[in-house]
Parts: structure tokens; C-alpha cells; sequence
DNA sequence: GGAGGGCCTTGATTTAGATCAAATGGGGGG
DNA sequence: CCCCCCATTTGATCTAAATCAAGGCCCTCC
């Protein structure tokens, strides 16, 4: 940032990767940490990488190499059954960390795929480790992501071990509302990036299970959906669906 | 360790807690730590709670005072939906590290309640912390630890959400044999800590539904069930459940 | 050692969601 | 810019597991 050199000479490259002028700072690796800290941050970055939809960032097996935040864009991950059979264990989105499940074993047990064009911050994990022996502020984030992914994924676990299939969508929508109101967008109106089919496989759900719960939403005057734009219209109503008990 | 005192005058209180003379080191917090090293995590270990079957260890809501690792005994741990529902997340034995969950939002998201009576050893988080900043080996296990946990909970999403009944009691019966032959118990023969009801918590069944499934288990010659105490007859059948391509 | 209650099993019936099927329409690629 | 493919919706039927029900066992607490 605040670059010595005249300002016809920013050095783009160091501009490109620059987590202190990243607008998702608050949301990401350096959130929390102060300035000076941040400049150590910055360091961490060294490369970014831009995925069409449809490419993956990497498939189970692959050996980790660095862990990935989302600049911009949306992403899936999957596990896979050894018999084929696949399961959508997340989505994810801008300042979302990637790779965490490779650190225990050295290698990824998911495929991360992009659903739309998408770009990634590039943190070598080493680097990440070491920095963040030196950075308490950065360790701290740093565990705190991990506990959170461990947090949702317990309320996954209970969404799809005790939960109706409207339940199931009702919190998948509030679920999504949230995080983008959280980066800025309409909490009440997006577009769904991914299919019916892996909103299903997310939800433990069929794809017309999925379909029918939308129309069933639709026809209550929750929400309004036409393919993959939606617009939350009721969210008492909503989050009521969650709540069978009154 | 290694008293300077006569030995008489063992101080029977650091003797109780220190990592370093634990049998379950390698499973533990302390896994892959060189002598000097495990020396310093001696002192992580301030205290031990011995908690009666039943007994709660922390509840959702409570403050993270500490991380504990269980010494001896079972546990579960419990996610709880708004209007009352709960679900198993997950079940504990000697060695395992608990209350990561907590780490995100400062305080416990699950119950966590011993199923026998059972010992855990406490280790106050921000001690463990500043530890890890100091010995890269203890920050790589702490990573290593709360990674797998999060491969363990995509592997209880994939269960969830894409597995019938029986592939899923199939696939917990193999998971506890794997986990109690790691730590030195036979693989093939064990009493289980949890009613039918927990399991199906945890499975996302009914307990009459675990019941059946253990029943046809047993038709088919694949384990022997009389309660609690379960004998695993056919390895390869067991996990031919699971792979139902062929 | 006995009694009581919780845990487990098994059977009958119901049901939520899966599966099978078919028509529609929208968006992306050529 | 148009066309085709695939995502989506909706309907009909099926099924795995839930629910309802009842009997028996075991284990614990007295």
C-alpha cells in the first residue's frame, strides 16, 4: 500500500495480493489484527490464482500445498464414498478459508470445485504456521476459523440427522441470507449458484425433494423463487419453519 | 518426572498429571513431541476432574475455561436444536482432545457428558496457546487434531446424508473397533457405552431402527449382539455393507 | 436378594421422502 | 442469434424408516 514511488509506478503486482487493502480483510485470515500486523500478513499471499466454473482448486488425494481464501467468487466442496457416491459438505464463499481438512493428514479429502468464476489467495501453510508463532492475533484467527468450520459442521450434522426437509431448506436458506448480508449483499434477494441437485446432496435431499420444498415455500408466500434467483419475502415465516414447536 | 527427590517423596501430584508418563501420549495432545518438549507440556496439564457417568463435563453456553483431553472413560457430546431436540455430534474416548468447538465464539456450543465414569485431563486454552507459539511440534499437533475433526465431521455429513441404515451402523461399528484397537483394546470384541437411542441420535435414527439393524447383523452371521457387548464375526462382510456396488 | 424401571427387541402400520416418469423452459455454447 | 441440452417442476407410485404398540430382560438401587 501507500507505495513510496510516484503513482504512476504502483507496483500491481504487490497491489494484487495485498490482504491490507482487501476489502474482505474483516472477514478473512487478517481479521482482527492491526496494522503492523497486517503488513506481515500481506507477505503471506503469494499468489493468486483465478478458476472458471467448473475448475477444481484441488481433489481429494492431492497433497496440500497451501491453504486457499476466496477472493471472489463461489465454490463447493465434496466428499466422496468410496463406492462413487459423492456428498456437498460446504459451500463456500468470498473470505472463506479453503483446505483445512488437508492439514491433519497432509492431503485433501474433498474436491473443491468452482460453481462460478472464481479467484483464490494462495497461503502457503508453513508460512502460515510460522507466521503465526510470531503473530498471536493471527494465531488466534487462525484457530478460530478452524473451531467455527467445526461449529458448522455440527449444526450440519443436526440439520441432516434430525431435521424435515423443509426444516432442512428453510436453515439453508436463512444460512446463506446471513453470510451475504455479512459481505454486503441483500440478505433478502440473491441468486443460488448451485443446482437443485447439490443443494440435495448438501441437504441429504433429492433434487425434487428440493423443488417441491421450494414451491411448497413459494406457495406460502415465504419466498419467491424463479430458477435460481430467490427473494426471501417472510423471515419470521422462515425461520418459523425451523421451529415446529408453535 | 525423573524427581530429584528420594523416592519416597515422589510428588504424587505431578506425577498424576504429567503427559509424559502417559500411556496414551501418542494419541494425544502430546503425539510426536520429543522428550524436552513433552517436558514443557507436562505443565499445560494444571489439573484433573474425575466425573461420574452422567456427569456433565461443560455444557453449551458455559465459557471455554479449558480444553481437556479424556484419560480414561467415555463421553458424548450433543448439539442441541432451539426447541429442544438434540443430537449426538459425537462420542469420545481416551485420548481424544474435547471442547474445540469452543474455540471460535469463546464459549461451548454442545454438552459434553460422560456415558461411564470417566477422568479428563484440563488444559487451560490460552496456555496451550502460548505453548505452541514456543514448540512448533505441540501448534502442528493442535492443527493435526482440530483438522481431523474436521474430517471426521464430513465423514458423519457423508453418513448423514447419503447412507441407509444399516451401511450407517455398519460403518459405526467399524469406526469404534478401528478407534478401540488403536488404543490397544480388541478390534473384534467391546461393550458399547451408548444406549441403542444414542447411537440412533448419532446416526440419525430411531432406536428401534438401530435395534433391527443390529438384529440383522446378527441373522446374517456378521457380529454376535447380546446388549451392550458386541462381537464383530465378519470383517470383510461388515465392511461389504457399506459397499453395496457389489 | 428382590423389585422396579429403563433398555431392548419385535411386530404392525403409517408416512416422508425416494423413485420413476414426463413435460417445460431457460441459458449457454456454437 | 438460435437451438439444444439440461435444470427444473410436477405428478404418481413405492419404500425405508418412523411411529405406534407391547412384551421381556437386565441391571441397578434399595
Amino acid at each position: 500500500m501507500k507505495s513510496k514511488r510516484a503513482p504512476s509506478l504502483i507496483d500491481i503486482n504487490s497491489l494484487r495480493v495485498a490482504c491490507s487493502s482487501c476489502s474482505l480483510r474483516e472477514l478473512c485470515l487478517p481479521a482482527g489484527l492491526d496494522s503492523g500486523e497486517m503488513e506481515r500478513v500481506d507477505q503471506l499471499v503469494t499468489n493468486r490464482r483465478k478458476l472458471r466454473r467448473g475448475a477444481d482448486l484441488y481433489r481429494a488425494g492431492e497433497p496440500l500445498a497451501a491453504l486457499f481464501a476466496i477472493r471472489s467468487g463461489f465454490m463447493k466442496s465434496c466428499v466422496l464414498h468410496d463406492d462413487g457416491r459423492e456428498q456437498v459438505a460446504g459451500f463456500h464463499m468470498a473470505g472463506d478459508l479453503l483446505g483445512l481438512d488437508a492439514i491433519g493428514g497432509g492431503s485433501h479429502t474433498c474436491d473443491t470445485v468452482a460453481l462460478e468464476d472464481t479467484e483464490v489467495c494462495e497461503i502457503p501453510f508453513s508460512y502460515l504456521e510460522k507466521l503465526s508463532r510470531e503473530l498471536p492475533s493471527l494465531q488466534q484467527q487462525l484457530h478460530r476459523i478452524m473451531s467455527r468450520e467445526i461449529v458448522r459442521d455440527y449444526g450440519v450434522m443436526l440439520l441432516l440427522g434430525s431435521m424435515s426437509a423443509e426444516e432442512r431448506l428453510a436453515a439453508f436458506l436463512l444460512n446463506l441470507s446471513q453470510r451475504f448480508a455479512a459481505r454486503g449483499y441483500s440478505p433478502s434477494e440473491f441468486r443460488l449458484r448451485m443446482t437443485r441437485e447439490e443443494i440435495g446432496s448438501y441437504l441429504g435431499l433429492k433434487l425434487e425433494t428440493v423443488s417441491r420444498a421450494f414451491s411448497g415455500f413459494q406457495d406460502r408466500r415465504l419466498i419467491e423463487v424463479r430458477q435460481k434467483q430467490v427473494r426471501i419475502l417472510d423471515f419470521p415465516g422462515l425461520k418459523a419453519v425451523l421451529d415446529p414447536k408453535r
